[in-house]
DNA sequence: CAAATTTGTCTATTGATATAGACAACTATA
DNA sequence: TATAGTTGTCTATATCAATAGACAAATTTG
């Protein structure tokens, strides 16, 4: 579990391709940091051999990640490195986008795709204390580094409260900024609940995912320094190009 | 995404059955809370309509649930949820086992599973501030609640300092009891890594899954409570069984 | 240049996955 | 008790996933 390719662990008539599996295994492995950029990757005939399966097999795996930008395969000279390791996503009782992958990457904003008036559904009213079916403003988000998309949030605020919020965003492409427009300087994270899943057709969309990919489902309230919930968010990362950083404990 | 089986969003060819993707689905909808327990599944015909795929394929994600003890089919009745919601067990500055899952289990405890001495690998030394190859104990350990596993965790310790441990923690049950016998009577979670990714060989049999489940993992620290490193982890938990609540942040 | 190593392509075969349709077995209900 | 609704079983077919082997194409090494 630790080192090097977990030579290990393959499982056959899983609902689970072999191909699928063995592209997982090298996404970890590159993750984990035992193959560092532009390293080349054990040739196809080992790999075979390590997981004990045809090199075909193999191939199928390496293709999906070519196709997924995350290897570079050359003929005649080896299959390589492409990508860097995951990005690490910091969550703590102050988690702002924009501050927490500062120094991982060299960019990096908030783009609002998306904005509307709905009814608190039971979840969203219990999370912001109000009543079921009280209107609240869905902002729809997603945060990209260096190009990539590495996140993808639902944000539910009190319509009342933050009337003219998804302008705001709109304008500033920062909650913080916007929430600061309505008196708010400081808020804290309350609570988060942590899940993980398969992606399905909507994560492979927004993230820009290849299907079997797995997400990390995070549902958070964030609250003013005295209490008072303001927002409720549902936030999917691709669990192979982030891993989450609970800090600040 | 919010509520009910969720309509859209099988993915084709991507390297996951649809039957597996499928049974995915029915367990998330399950865990958010759309289908009580003892509550009737929507028929065959229709599940089979929603996803779009044929019915023999919704029977195949179900037939697994089943074998999984999800669910309960009866003949000329129809399909029905047998297991409760995901326990949700808590993160935070002071995350114990036994605690984290009073009054959703009436019964749960650590199982020490095997123990020994190695050199410090990289990662182990970085975390408990030691040289490399210096001596820790590995503590190899089950969580089970209402008997079934809900975690399988590796705890590193240094060898100097806490040898003896292994006696302790097979003698105890409890990490918590083991460290108190070496002056420790509090200790606080200083860091944790979180991550995603499907179940190897190992995670199925550690963790009585099925093929193709999805595994949450987290690297963690845990320090006296002036920051001196006492513990380091690596935990793994059944995403179908388990959530994880960060806390008190 | 020749040999060894590595990725790329092709053909063929087998087993798992998915679709399609028909009907049996069981349950609830009008 | 008849009927409708549901799960269980069977057969047949098509497609995807995986294995197997052979050889081409490109690169590195002796």
């Amino acid at each position: 579990m630790v080192g090097r390719l977990a030579a290990d662990s393959i499982e056959r008539r899983s609902g689970v391709s072999l191909w699928r599996q063995i592209a997982d295994k090298i996404l970890q492995a590159i993750a984990i940091g035992d193959f560092a950029e532009n390293a080349a990757l054990p040739p196809e005939v080992a790999l075979a051999e390590r997981y004990g399966v045809n090199r075909h097999t193999v191939r199928s795996a390496i293709s999906a990640l070519v196709q997924e930008g995350v290897l570079r395969a050359e003929q005649g000279r080896g299959t390589f490195v492409r990508s860097r390791k995951r990005l690490s996503y910091p969550i703590g009782a102050r988690t702002r986008f924009s501050t927490g992958l500062q120094g991982q990457t060299s960019e990096r904003h908030i783009v609002l795709l998306a904005s509307s008036v709905e009814p608190a559904s039971q979840r969203v009213a219990e999370g912001l204390g109000l009543a079921k079916g009280a209107d609240v403003i869905r902002l729809e988000t997603r945060g990209e580094a260096d190009g990539r998309p590495v996140s993808r949030a639902a944000g539910w605020f009190d319509a009342r409260r933050f009337a003219g919020i998804d302008a705001a965003m709109a304008e500033t492409g920062s909650i913080t900024a916007s929430l600061a427009r309505f008196g708010i300087d400081d808020y804290l994270r309350q609570s988060t609940v942590l899940s993980a899943r398969h992606a399905d057709a909507a994560d492979l969309a927004d993230l820009d995912l290849q299907p079997g990919a797995i997400v990390l489902v995070t549902v958070a309230v964030n609250v003013t320094p005295d209490g008072q919930p303001i927002q409720f968010s549902e936030s999917r990362f691709p669990a192979e190009r982030i891993e989450l950083k609970l800090s600040a404990l």
